[in-house]
DNA sequence: GGTGGCAGGCGAACCGGTTCAGCCGCGTCC
DNA sequence: GGACGCGGCTGAACCGGTTCGCCTGCCACC
């Protein structure tokens, strides 16, 4: 257990003074180039990393970022969407040596108290919102408190900070094209949670996209995203009269599960039922036959996300209020690619 | 964006002294009853929620653990087990409000580069060490850096701090007895990382259980957990002349990427290949027939291995050297429990 | 009535950085 | 030769808590 050393101790080693040795360090002006070198060497030499409570309590920054998910053990474990986001957060922030404050909460209530916390500690610059919902409550409680925030999800009307979103529009068209092109007319969707943005977004595009070609159905069923229910959605689907030709997931959990409902109620995938799947991860190729899905990266998605929030924080430390129109920018990533799969195929005649 | 109110506030606001308010807050001796309720009421009042970073500076403690995770960005979401521990480690954490700092690192260096950052900028006050391996370089690193740490798996002799595991020798024997109970005698297991120290410990485990039963043969290849390698060796195992009437797996995702190739096969499951999974996530559920697993419970393990290190960073902070015994416990938590499903069943003759 | 003890509270130092006013020495310019 | 400017550095204040020594006033006791 070595002691932590100090900038007090390098000074005394260098033989300057405390604030020699900040300058020194920070890469500022105030010390020649010759003392700034033999501090660097000194405080290399002596393994100096500077405490961060003390930086943290002087420059009233936390050089850390926060991210609370609203779900439950059970569920966001399934969902690789979350690790494969938060690994893509980490990776930009790491490089900008930034830290991640991780928490789950159970509750909206929850989920504000802990901002509220988080801001008044100081104890993050600045925070990621998932699961953006439609009309969220969340939104105007950031900008009131004065944190700085990225909307991972959008577009959202009239934010008051950045969002980034992937189109959904196009996917959403690209999918019933490709299954009208198979020759499908009767297709079903079992969607995600209603609340969410992304999928009132989808929800639309969908209805829009169906009016422009000549399906005989286009059914649309909310889930919560879990597996369960979408084996269950998926059971009701199928054993209805006029059951569709297709079935289109709003997420990678709920396809594997409907997958499995069809092998057991004996269904040839993809001859009876075309499957496709919402965000490809690794999930989708596991299964027999691969499901196709549609492709979004989501790491890359992340570090988009954690770009935006660290441009944001330093926005708001560089630039005052004028600067105001700049931190309610949105970005818009890629959309995502279809890929097609093994679970998609000509509809029965 | 309201001003941060400080204890200096309500000193002012109370008429007393920051300290007589510090000690108001913390619940301490050196104020009366009375003036620590008025200081409590104008604190709750005002909101006060202390600076982490001011309080951190002067009692050098972070409030805070770490976790660092050695996984790619794709592996790590498709994997259930670590967002269930790491929402486990949570629940416990936020109870005792400590938060949780989470960072993904690429190699071996890196991590310890991040266990060494962190102590140095004492920016956590113990971590959690995954992925325990055999000879594990990190035990004897953190302990030398005297860094308090948990270790999320075990049992490790001559640990220098504690560790906490399931047994894994009684559910390998039981999960053996199981299916040569059902007749197989020909039986495969897909291994994990044999780097890991539980891989060691099962594949010991296996091989002492299996050489008191009667198999033909119980043959292990070791992977890397992922769902393409997992599918790989199932393939190479299913087309051999020799092919075994059941595979055990060490995780649920290749668990379910094998159901996947026996589907593409052909293999009628269970009747010609039973299927047995370790970890039961919701994933195992989602197939069809749904995988016979080990189940434990990963969130429940997770808020065990936090009470350990919270428990190590208070013993930490009131005994001294003395107690060094009491650092090295072990904690053994219960073991899985086989759940039978559909993918397994009586070998066929 | 003088004294000791003690609860209650004050003021200042401290944690380890950052930042700013100010000082010193040197070169430059008028 | 004196005023000025400026690079380089020091010393001290400051961020917002915690903690410790010490002072005060009150009560009990001899």
């Amino acid at each position: 257990m070595t002691r932590r050393i100090t900038i007090a101790d390098i000074a005394t080693a260098a033989g300057v003074s405390k604030g020699a040795v900040s300058y020194a360090l920070n890469g500022r002006p105030g010390v020649s180039e010759t003392t700034r070198a033999k501090i660097l060497a000194i405080a290399a030499e002596m393994g100096f990393v500077p405490n961060r409570a003390a930086r943290s309590l002087s420059v009233s920054t936390a050089q850390t970022v926060g991210i609370a998910l609203r779900r439950t053990a059970r569920t966001i474990g399934v969902e690789p969407y979350f690790m494969e986001l938060i690994s893509g957060i980490e990776s930009t922030l790491s490089a900008g040596s930034f830290g991640l404050t991780l928490q789950i909460v159970g509750t909206l209530e929850e989920e504000l108290e802990v901002y509220r916390r988080w801001w008044a500690e100081r104890r993050v610059d600045g925070v990621f919102l998932c699961d953006i919902g439609t009309g969220d409550q969340r939104l105007d409680f950031i900008a009131d408190l004065g944190l700085p925030a990225v909307a991972v999800g959008g577009p959202i009307d009239g934010a008051r900070f950045p969002a980034v979103w992937h189109d959904d529009v196009a996917p959403c068209r690209d999918i019933l094209e490709y299954l009208y092109t198979l020759g499908h007319r009767r297709v079903a969707r079992v969607a995600g949670i209603p609340g969410l943005l992304h999928t009132a977004i989808r929800d639309r595009a969908y209805t829009e996209t169906a009016a422009g070609l000549h399906f005989t159905s286009v059914a649309t069923v909310h889930s919560d995203y879990t597996g369960e229910q979408g084996a269950q959605i998926t059971r009701r689907l199928l054993s209805s009269s006029k059951r569709p030709t297709a079935i289109v997931y709003d997420n990678d959990v709920m396809a594997v599960a409907g997958l499995g409902v069809a092998h057991e109620l004996g269904l040839a995938i993809p001859e009876q039922l075309s499957i496709v799947a919402w965000d490809d991860s690794p999930l989708c190729r596991l299964t027999h036959p691969a499901l196709t899905s549609l492709t979004r990266d989501i790491p890359a998605y992340g570090s988009t996300c954690a770009d935006a929030l660290l441009t944001l924080i330093g926005a708001d430390k560089d630039t005052d209020p004028p600067g105001t129109e700049a931190r309610t920018f949105s970005l818009q990533c890629m959309p995502g690619q279809l890929s097609p799969r093994g679970s998609t195929g000509p509809a029965q005649a």
